[in-house]
DNA sequence: AGCACGCCGACT
DNA sequence: GTCGGCGTGCTC
């Protein structure tokens, strides 16, 4: 039999199928090692067939008892390979985790040391020291052989071994993350909504939105449609973004499934990563939580995925295999005949316009599960600050706010918008930000020309020194850090703990967790920082949340950056008032008639889904079309801009055959034109929404033609940040 | 990715 | 003359 093998390299030479010949059974998705030239190297087998047209090789060996792919693995890997231009070993290296791969950890299996009988003591020399202590360790209970090299000589452990008097077996050896974390009742009584929302899903397999707010009781939900699968013999995965898996959604779980909860995220060691692995593999586990990975899950006869706050961008890879994660879970839901469901406060406008036009089944909630209505927002006018002669980052309302929140004894957050790094300019006067006059998106300032660009299409402008709306001379590059509020609030306030919290501050692997802790502790009054305080704790002391810049966000050159400020702000006023106390939030802006923040403040999500959306569909955005970034990088400059006229070419050529379908395209420099020595060009292309799929295999299959050693291309889908 | 083949410069 | 530079091509 000859079997089509993908060998595991990871470049686009090698990306192809392979045959090799066996005269033993191997089953598709086993890994096994097989000549490569003059190598041997692992390689998955995808396939088989009677013959091949090439002279085979042998198989040497298969590596594992059971195949570590599944069927379902390998066909969503083809998927992907064929619509989405990704390679299939990418694919599958995300199916298995490293250790195995590496080989480092190839034994499923660890020694483990235990004391044949404790009168055997008595026949350890006096004189070996080192052995009778390990046999004293012994007594009380076993260890992994690996555990005692560290502690002595590994030789005195193998002498006793040897003598008989230990022994040694091999066992699976399992590490559960965050062992200490108990199991946290909670509330069991659902509400009407909560009730009517899990029979709805109940009632059928297909693709659901739940829209709540926040405190609506989604997560409840989540688990008892969780619980319902498990019943059926089916198994879940259950997503959050990465910054959200906080112990106290793992203790939730935890409380309710105990043993069959399987965690997978970044923050795990490969050793953790690895053996929880293996308990979904061999169905010792039947749900995953996890992050954005944990949709590679090997879990077979999936009953329920859940992607919470849908609207994430932490769904979306933005890097190597390049994917979707609401792609892939629906494909796997589909595959399974399962039960997909989206979940989120502020949908993405690409999810909630499926759920209006019925691709997904919507659910709403309106109501809080606690009756509590959601925190006041107040919009300040910091260009009124201006001209009343307050040039400082804190509003006088602000700081109103901050001086009776910290006499109560109550806490507070300020948060900086950290999105709004790439540099732009505004008037410290009016507010005014220039953009685009083709696209709407707000130019990006680029010093070394001092120009002012668009990221999308390409246009250029003169930079202005002036407002070209109120005159004013003083424009300013928008930019505050974390740091320099810390300093200025500390000066306001000499007596308060003031903690912060951002990139630089949570280095370590629990400092993010840490810096929580203590404040929801009350050991500071207030914490300022990014994003990252936004998501995963509930702070019951907190009363008042503060956003410095609410614009900074808006600014950003994306067409998403409007969706994305909504969605921050409700997230970030949703920290404020958490259990009894009602909280309060301050937003800062210099634009306070903006519709983002009009229909923000009144949490008015229907509002800004209907604006925000004719606004895209007017200027032909997402998701009322695709847009194609090809990016185009090689060492030599010429290299490059050939490759990019050729690919440029083609697709005006593609153009104009399908003129309908391609609704523009442009080729110019990347926005950094220069990275790790290489020169960068990009191709933007509009697409008609209907026809994505046909037009990008075209797309594909052109852009390969111009790839080579020296030039290598990147295509994207709806990017968000251009670099 | 890695390894061989192959065709041009400065050396025992 | 040859040792070795890294450009190009191939691996079932």
């Amino acid at each position: 039999m000859v079997y089509e093998v993908i060998i595991d390299i990871s470049s686009s030479q090698t990306d192809k199928i392979y045959d090799y010949s066996a005269d033993f059974e191997i089953p598709c998705g086993s890994r096994v090692l097989v000549p490569f030239g003059k190598r041997k190297i692992q390689g998955f087998v995808i396939g088989k067939k009677e013959e091949s047209s090439y002279q085979t090789k042998n198989v040497i060996k298969i590596m594992d008892d059971k195949p570590l792919i599944s069927m379902e693995m390998l066909s969503l890997a083809k998927f992907l390979s064929k619509e989405r231009n990704l390679r299939l070993i990418d694919i599958l290296r995300l199916c298995i985790p490293s250790k195995i791969r590496g080989g480092k950890i190839g034994e499923l299996k660890k020694a483990f040391i235990t004391l044949k009988d404790e009168k055997l003591i008595e026949k350890i020399p006096k004189r070996a020291t080192a052995q009778r202590a390990i046999a004293e360790l012994l007594k009380e209970k076993g260890e992994y052989e690996s555990v005692l090299n560290k502690m002595f000589s590994p030789q005195s452990v193998k002498s006793l071994i040897e003598k008989g008097i230990a022994e040694r077996e091999y066992i699976r050896q399992l590490r559960t993350p965050y062992k200490n974390i108990e199991g946290k009742k909670t509330s069991l009584t659902l509400n009407t909504a909560q009730k009517n929302a899990i029979e709805k899903i109940m009632e059928s397999e297909g693709e659901y939105l739940i829209h709540g707010v926040t405190g609506s009781g989604k997560t409840e939900i989540y688990m008892r449609v969780i619980e319902e699968d498990l019943k059926r013999g089916r198994t879940a995965i259950m997503l959050v973004p990465e910054i959200s898996l906080t112990p106290q959604m793992l203790s939730l779980f935890r409380a309710r499934f105990g043993d069959m909860v399987g965690l997978l995220h970044s923050g795990l060691s490969d050793g953790e990563r690895f053996d929880e692995w293996q308990r979904l593999f061999y169905g010792e586990a039947k749900v995953v939580l996890g992050a954005r990975s944990a949709i590679f899950a090997p879990l077979t006869n999936l009953g329920v995925i859940i992607i919470d706050e849908e609207h994430d961008t932490s769904y979306i890879s933005e890097s190597n295999p390049r994917y979707f994660t609401h792609e892939i879970a629906r494909f796997r839901r589909q595959y399974n005949n399962a039960r997909l469901i989206f979940g989120s406060a502020t949908p993405s406008l690409e999810t909630y316009k499926r759920a209006k036009e019925g691709e997904y089944k919507l659910i709403t909630l309106k109501d809080r599960v606690n009756q509590r209505s959601l925190p006041e927002m107040q919009i300040v006018d910091m260009r009124k600050e201006i001209r009343q002669g307050n040039m400082s980052i804190f509003s006088n309302a602000l700081l109103k706010e901050l001086n009776e929140t910290i006499s109560q004894g109550n806490q507070a957050m300020l948060f900086i918008n950290r999105r709004g790094f790439a540099s732009f300019i505004r008037c410290r006067k009016c507010g005014y930000i220039p953009k685009c006059t083709d696209c709407e998106v707000s130019l990006t300032f680029h010093k070394d020309d001092n120009r002012l660009k668009c990221h999308y299409c390409g246009k250029q402008f003169y930079n202005i020194d002036e407002c070209p709306k109120c005159g004013f001379k003083h424009l300013k590059e928008g930019r505050i850090g974390t740091q320099k509020v810390v300093e200025e609030l500390q000066k306001l306030f000499p007596d308060i703990q003031i903690a912060r919290m951002d990139n630089d501050t949570v280095k370590g692997k629990n400092s993010h967790m840490d810096i929580l802790r203590s404040f929801a502790q009350g050991k500071a009054q207030v914490l300022v920082g990014t994003q990252m305080i936004v998501k995963g704790h509930d702070f019951k002391d907190v009363t008042l949340v503060g956003i410095l810049d609410a614009d900074l966000s808006l600014y950003f050159p994306d067409y998403r950056s409007n969706e994305k400020t909504f969605q921050l702000i409700t997230q970030v006023a949703g920290r404020a008032g958490r259990e009894k106390k009602q909280g309060r939030v301050i937003m800062q802006t210099y634009n306070p008639h903006h519709y983002v923040f009009r229909f923000a403040k009144i949490y008015d999500y229907y509002g800004f889904y209907d604006k925000e959306s004719n606004v895209r569909e007017l200027t032909n955005f997402p998701p009322y079309s695709v847009i194609i970034r090809i990016l185009i990088t090689s060492e030599d400059k010429q290299k490059a801009l050939t490759a990019t006229r050729q690919g440029y070419d083609k697709i005006r050529h593609l153009k104009s055959q399908n003129n309908d379908i391609i609704i523009r395209a442009q080729a110019m420099k990347a926005p950094i034109k220069r990275m790790m020595n290489k020169y960068r060009f990009q191709i933007v292309v509009w697409i008609d929404l209907q026809k994505e799929n046909e037009v990008l295999s075209k797309i594909y299959s052109e852009i390969r033609k111009i790839e080579n050693r020296n030039v290598s291309c990147f295509i994207e889908i709806n990017p968000t940040q251009m670099m």
